[in-house]
DNA sequence: CGCGGCAGTACCGGATGTTAT
DNA sequence: AATAACATCCGGTACTGCCGC
């Protein structure tokens, strides 16, 4: 038994054909005679043939993967996961494979990158060295969000309408009885951040008001959120409050509690980004879910969509956070 | 410009010497002058050569790859992330690249796996399609934690000592005042919640004490661990508690505030797998720090160190998780 | 005559251009 | 004008054998 694995040379002898013809029938090529074609896929089918990739490469100069690339560092949030998985089980259905890239130091011994057709990387910016190796390689990339200082370089990408986002939550809030919102927002560095502080003032000054807001880190401490959420109620008259980094509904739930607040109905509390354990607070935390699975899913589909040359028709694709109401935003 | 990509002909051909004389120097393996082998190395870093993957894989049958299977479902928790790029990471200290696997539906029309060198699985069932398929490629396979119903077919293992981490809470919470600990405890069906419950049960025997446990989903909702915490401080009589499944350590501290307890004093609280938000929480919540970077690169040093029959003299290797303690095992 | 050092060359498994039918 | 057989090539690896000492 162990019989090797069957290659393109047997099913050709199988079906009675030359192996260019079983080449071309079984990529259905033009060239065969549907019997020819029918023979040869039978064949394939009971010797249970699988092309093998690296000799059909060989030839080709095509790889059948891309190279995924995740944040450094901020690794841990389940978002990236879930992303991760989106761009898999898309790569799956088109008979691609997903290569997970290692994360190198700014010195780059190594060519950083294997064999791939190209890459898809999220919140990226070219301030990584990662990055910029990618960039530099000249292949096709895909960016879920934009790349700061990659502009021009990427070949399409799939960002969120943080603006309509966040405008929608402030109008969820106001229509439960919110009159001044206030807001916690991540320090500028990234396209997420920027969209989000400038949305909050723009929509707070169109109405007149003035934003009370402050900055914390990309990924806070407790403390952090607890000093920030804990100026804002000592200091501001307000009756709900966003709070923007991922990780920060827990402490700002828990200063909220501190200061005498009953969150849910005399202050509504929001995150921005949904995490497992927003449903699992007491009260659970209203959130948008960023449906990084589809995020993910979407840039790969745009990958292939890609032409020889790299281009695409519509090389940004734009997708809308979906809120998850619960009970901190419900409202007296 | 755009100079094609050099090739080990090139390289022979700008080292004077034949590609096979080339082909050696590179790998340096016998047969080849010191001096040769010089002259190619300089004229391959002066090219910029780097071999082609896909072609060495055509001749030797091996791909420079290995596949990672996430569980499915549970890839939410960020444990899985950082595992993964313990793999990654050590993998690229290997010149291999690792490959992410879709999880296929039961039904697997395609071969589920495609050109790889083996297989680093974790927290996996036989119970699993998936795994059933990676099982089945005969190729060798490296879990982190045992694989329920692969017993046999693992090359290698890397798993925890739940039993001594365990035991190392209990003792710890005892240090600390406590003498009634109870344990939220996950159901059966991974070797690390039989692990727990045997070694719960084992050590309050030798104490002559009495369990007191209620079991919850792997992933629990925040309603299951309220009720299952609630109904232990309504019940029985205890100053301490240990809940198991991710994410039930702020349900928990939820629901014992509401009980009126004071988590960090009269309640010590301690959770099993630790999560970033424990060190929100408040207090901030006891729990282990379960190294999943440096488990994800022990199992792939121990696939590289498999040798080409497959086996290993070291089988199994434990990794104990360690403790991070906080404010909510304080003791009074 | 044995041996180290290297060149020559037959593959690995498919893709593709060219030539017969 | 369609099909199919034949010959090459993709970039390496590994085996054989020649060469000179």
């Amino acid at each position: 038994m162990t019989a090797r694995k069957p290659t393109l040379h047997d099913v050709a002898a199988a079906a009675g054909v030359s192996i260019a013809a079983a080449s071309f029938a079984l990529r259905d090529k033009a060239g065969v005679s549907p019997e020819t074609r029918d023979r040869v896929l039978a064949a394939a089918r009971r010797l249970n043939y699988i092309a093998n990739v690296p000799a059909r490469s060989l030839r080709t100069a095509r790889y059948g993967a891309v190279g995924l690339y995740l944040p450094p560092g901020s690794t841990r949030l389940p978002y990236y996961t879930e992303f991760a998985f989106g761009v898999v089980d898309a790569a799956d259905r088109h008979g691609l494979s997903v290569i997970l890239l290692p994360h190198r130091d700014a010195d780059d011994p190594a060519p950083t990158t294997a064999f791939v057709d190209g890459y898809v990387v999220v919140d990226a910016t070219a301030a990584d060295a990662g990055i910029r190796a990618i960039l530099d390689t000249g292949r096709p990339v895909v960016s879920a969000e934009h790349v700061l200082g990659g502009e021009g370089r990427i070949a399409a990408s799939v960002v969120y309408d943080h603006d309509a986002a966040l405008r929608a939550l402030l109008e969820h809030l106001t229509r439960r009885g919110a009159t001044r919102i206030a807001a916690v927002l991540p320090p500028d560095g990234t396209a997420w951040s920027r969209e989000l502080t400038a949305t909050y003032d723009a929509w707070i000054a169109e109405r007149g008001g003035i934003p009370i807001s402050r900055t914390i880190s990309f990924i806070p401490t407790a403390d952090e959120v607890d000093a920030a959420v804990g100026d804002i109620l000592a200091t501001e008259r307000v009756d709900a409050l966003i709070v923007g980094p991922s990780g920060s509904a827990a402490p700002a739930l828990d200063a909220a509690h501190r200061a005498g607040r009953q969150v849910g109905s005399d202050l509504l509390l929001a995150a921005y980004v949904d995490e497992p354990m927003h449903g699992l607070l007491a009260p659970a935390v209203t959130s948008f879910d960023l449906v990084a699975r589809e995020v993910g899913a979407a840039c790969l589909e745009a990958f292939v969509s890609l032409d020889d040359a790299g281009t695409v028709t519509d090389p940004v694709q734009v997708m809308l956070p979906r809120l998850i109401v619960r009970a901190s935003t419900a409202g007296r």
